[in-house]
DNA sequence: CCCGTCTTACGAAAAAGGTCGTATATTCGG
DNA sequence: CCGAATATACGACCTTTTTCGTAAGACGGG
């Protein structure tokens, strides 16, 4: 099983995949490393994750040497716009407006003016259909 | 405890919110016929997750009569608001730009030209600051 | 008044996620 | 060559979530 058609990783799984997508390829000791500087684990802990991962079909490894080498096997943007598309729909009746307004306008987020310039684009070249 | 300061309702527990936020109140057997339409599951099932739903807070409800009666007890916007952060954090680094771009560029989506221009007047005032 | 129906309550158990202890193997410095 | 350090494997366990069977009370039609 090499590509989920359900992605659903868990909050737990998706930690991993962030610093995975990041890194590219990283040992589990990496991974476990960056993991520790936030929150409180066991190397065991993360290392039975990222096995669980891997039968799953969510990352991809090389054991070809001692130490595994871990990476990535589901594409990031695809498994972020199957997120949001789930989240527009369970939480947001289906209309990505309220959404992005929603995100917009998060204090605690904040967007910079190069961000928003970026959005701006995005958005007058949709205006434009 | 009334206003949970945690909001993390589950999945099934947001389903059900979902309805009430839609009907304002709603009976058991009104929430479960209407979940029953999209998946397999049993009246005790649904009724069992309200009266936990009711226990944590997130639901409350009218039991002076025989059949009781629900409503949410966590605003929506906040309920919104407080997930899609977490999101953000999860899946987007922290910015909310990448995901903004990613719902709006969502094909399966798509936003009107009058939504994209209430989103345009967000940006504008954004913008100024 | 009785019975079938509907309701809530409750408890048990399956399922899923996360945690870690321990065993075992490998590597490497001294 | 030995022992400390480090790696994976694996199983046990705990908590949370989800599921449902069963019991018991209330209601209404006949």
């Amino acid at each position: 099983m090499s590509a989920p058609k359900t992605i659903k990783p868990t909050e737990s799984e998706l930690e991993i995949l962030q610093i995975l997508w990041k890194k590219g390829t990283a040992t589990v000791r990496e991974v476990h490393e960056e993991l520790a500087g936030t929150k409180d684990v066991g190397y065991t802990t993360t290392l039975k994750l990222m096995q669980i991962m891997n039968e799953k079909g969510i990352v991809k490894r090389d054991d070809s040497m001692r130490t595994h080498v871990y990476q990535a096997a589901v594409n990031k943007e695809r498994t972020q716009k199957h997120l949001l598309g789930k989240m527009i729909d369970n939480l947001f009746g289906g209309s990505p407006t309220q959404l992005v307004i929603q995100a917009l306008g998060d204090e605690s987020h904040k967007a910079s003016q190069e961000e928003l310039e970026k959005i701006q684009s995005l958005l007058d070249s949709l205006k434009k259909r």
